[in-house]
DNA sequence: GATACTGGTTACTTCAACGGAACCGATCTC
DNA sequence: GAGATCGGTTCCGTTGAAGTAACCAGTATC
């Protein structure tokens, strides 16, 4: 059984340790979800199998760098896979593993929830401001 | 109608810059969630009202300085409600606004998620280090 | 009169993400 | 032989979030 997100036990230090465990799977899927290109990439891939260049034209503004890591870090993860193509000009196809395709459902709710709220939100940032 | 996540488009400049508008819906969320401790304080927060003292032992390791500048970050965006009784020594209670509250249904699923698939996420990422 | 509790604030530091720009080898085109 | 394409890599600098530690006023308790 993963280890809990908040305490519900008396407090000890023990246990307290536990609550940023690397470990914890919502501080896992919720950390690599912040991360600023992620959901960029993961909705780019929807479609299907991209290269590179087209990734990086689909994405907008991500520069090859940034691009190059967040592929990566989700390669590591086993949500993207990577296929290699020997040829020249180089070629290399990215794609959604099963498991990224099965993270599209909780991120469309979530993206569900951003557009109905939304201006809920920033209507109460302005408010703060004034 | 809210700008897209991604491009559709041809590709020009003047679009390009939407997609990484600060009023993407998409990314105002999932920039909050993606902060460290949002998540933390939210769950917190789901059984009802809460002192900053209680609130604070509950998440667990947080400083004061940080708890209190994830619970302003909330406030301004109307998750989180702050009420402050006049007494000695100081109260201050603090609560999942309807809209807050109404976060935690697409949380509850991306934790869904993240229960069931994070074991095949640790998986993957012990591979790619060997 | 000293101590602790409450809900914070302030100043300083650390660290990782992100961005910009230049560069790479191999091949194909002009 | 000059330039473009592809899929990156490398170096350097910036920025913002987070952590550490000390401190505060007012009251109640010992």
């Amino acid at each position: 059984m993963p280890t809990s997100l908040l305490e519900e036990n008396d407090g000890t230090d023990a246990s307290a340790k536990d609550v940023l465990s690397p470990d914890c799977p919502s501080r896992i899927v919720f950390g690599r979800i912040g991360e600023r290109w992620t959901m960029f990439v993961i909705l780019a891939l929807e479609p299907g199998p991209m290269r590179f260049t087209a990734l990086k034209a689909r994405v907008g503004v991500i520069t090859p760098k940034v691009l190059t890591e967040t592929l990566r870090a989700l390669e590591g993860d086993g949500l993207v896979s990577r296929r290699a193509f020997v040829e020249s000009p180089p070629r290399v196809e990215y794609a959604l593993t099963p498991l990224g395709r099965s993270l599209l459902e909780p991120i469309a709710a979530m993206r569900a929830w951003a557009e109905a709220h939304v201006p809920e939100v920033l209507e109460s940032r302005d408010r703060a401001l004034s």
